[in-house]
DNA sequence: TATGAATGAGTCTTCATTCAT
DNA sequence: AATGAATGAAGACTCATTCAT
């Protein structure tokens, strides 16, 4: 007679109701813009458009709030946009990975989530190596398999992928990527990326095109 | 008790008192491990042997307190150890550079002024601007001068001497530096310092070391 | 949908209606183990088995639904379950009033009405004042009712018979109230109760068992 | 030449500075009145006239300033005001006793402690303890004691002097406390206080008075 | 100059209560 | 009648800053 369904109280709302992802949206801009220390959950809510309590319901705490943020960038925003395909060649796909990696470094609109992450990585080891795994070394891995594709192919002579992989990766990054960092330059325009990319997929072709 | 002495009486402290650098030194500890948020003025004053009342004394507030932090980070610690000598030929140049810019970005011991800085970039840009001048471009800069020295004395064969300067820079930091920020890893041994920077000096001179 | 009946439309629930008794089952657990500022309208909700809006329906608010529960206890488990007959004699009867009083007040299982209220009644006049009249002062009543009529039987002689009921009622509790409320002890095991219980009794009669 | 002296920063104030016994006035009132949760701190603040800052300098959280707040009300206001001289006739010690008990369980100018740490006392175990054991085990204690001197001196006979201690000790209570507690009754005149304890003293001598 | 006690604004968090469905 | 998402007022606690000594 006493018809208690204990899963109808205090449940935690849909994973993907548009409450959650309006909330999501709020918080990323306010802890991108000012770090999770400079954000308050009051000015997360105002920007949410939601009331400070509602932030409870759906995230337990400050830190889980912004735990889930930096997932949702590290799974949907921190993945190069780029299909590697290890038959095509190396100048060519090189170029299209240098390009996607400074559209995820540099975003325009401000608020970066690698500078927040940056930050809180002491304080937060776990969200810092879930970033590093996923967004960093994830990045790097995907294109040391394609270059050791390449090798195999005989268009390349590398010792060491791994490393080639990640040396490309912050060339790509050169006069780009810490302007817009330290100094809150705007995301370079499509013609400097382009110059610097190319610079870059020179310079690795002049050393790991040829047999030395 | 009326004999006033105009050089000790409304005057702020000394710039070199020894109370001052005891405060620099106690708030750059704090400061570098735990951000500008992390950090409180009551953990400076302990870690300093002060007491709270003394560092407003030198310092009318936290960020002018961390404005001179970062200052004194900009000025001494983050130049370069390199005499650049445009006699002196790339490689041996370009090897030393390479090594001791590690030896700033990734300085052991736990700490990261870099990190500090690009945390709080958005939010303090003149800091952020200064660091950058000084630190980022300032080095860059010299290299680039030293680079146009060389090509000038037909050793390397560069358009864009400020490019390859930042090309090499980035380059030198290949898996090491954002293993150390996001994974709170240790400064590299100098073993891995020398392999990857040797690759770096191989990798530049193989694209800027010949005509083409 | 348009079908109202008068007798379930905006009118208050059935004052017997099976919500409201496992609201009132519910939050009596809740109220009784954590106190009235310790309880929450969530852990009533989720223990009652309800949802939080449902309470609502059926108390107007926190402080009413406590009353409830106060009023409940007092009526329903503060009424000691003992017959006085005027007729039998004394030492029977005290000692079922003794067990019994103890029965009520170190009931088992955690969840102290009397130390619910007390802590309560200074910020809840008319809930102490109620418990007060009906539990305390109820049975006290009771009992002196009862020894007024063996005075009248010429068992006892007793000047002031309210006084006496309430000194035996207090001396049962001897060593055994205090500890259960203030340290937590399990309710006292019934051999120690009869022998406080007979000791309370050896006592008064002992006082009141012969003319002076 | 870095003359650190850690002492001179963070350091809890005296034991008993006047700003500490300024806040324990006022927080008594607070909690005694209002009970742990019905407290806030910004009432405590109020009423000991300083800010909610300055109570977290002499008290780490809530619950410790409220634990001091017990600590001195069992060691200096639960000590009953009484000589147990053992060579003293039981008639005149047990009334001092009765009336000094009295005196402290119905203190004068409202706020309880005894209610106040009986409500807290599930969720506070060691504070509920050692009220217990300092107030009212301590109390009794110290008279089983006396009363054992008198059995030796053949002035009582009592198999079980805790027992009997405990036995008076509520007596004495009779119709004085429970109104005080549950009905916010004033202080009970000594006029009253005198009968019922002279009656639990006439009580207790006709049952352990004479040899049974 | 140096101190450290004192402040109060601001932070995160909880929870009684409301209301659209 | 019943729900549970949403609210906002209030609470504990922190910390940059001030000031009398």
């Amino acid at each position: 007679m006493i018809e208690t369904d204990p899963n109808t109280t205090q449940v935690m709302p849909d994973e993907d109701s548009s409450k959650r992802r309006q909330i999501l949206e709020g918080a990323r801009k306010v802890f991108m813009n000012l770090g999770f220390d400079g954000a308050s959950m009051g000015e997360i809510a105002r920007v949410a458009g939601v009331s400070k309590g509602t932030l409870y319901v759906y995230f337990s705490d400050k830190s889980r709030l912004f735990a889930a943020i930096v997932e949702d960038e590290t799974v949907h925003r921190g993945t190069l946009n780029v299909q590697f395909d290890p038959a095509r060649d190396a100048e060519t796909m090189l170029r299209e990975f240098g390009q996607a990696w400074i559209a995820v470094v540099c975003r325009p609109g401000g608020g970066s989530a690698i500078r927040t992450v940056m930050a809180i990585a002491e304080r937060m080891p776990e969200v810092g190596h879930r970033y590093y795994d996923c967004v960093i070394e994830g990045t790097i891995g995907r294109l040391a398999a394609y270059l050791q594709a390449r090798v195999e192919a005989k268009e390349l002579f590398i010792d060491d992928c791994h490393l080639a992989a990640s040396q490309f990766q912050m060339m790509c990054q050169a006069t780009l990527f810490l302007p817009f960092i330290f100094q809150g330059a705007p995301a370079p325009p499509p013609h400097d990326v382009q110059r610097v990319v190319a610079s870059a997929v020179r310079m690795f072709l002049a050393a790991y095109g040829t047999k030395r």
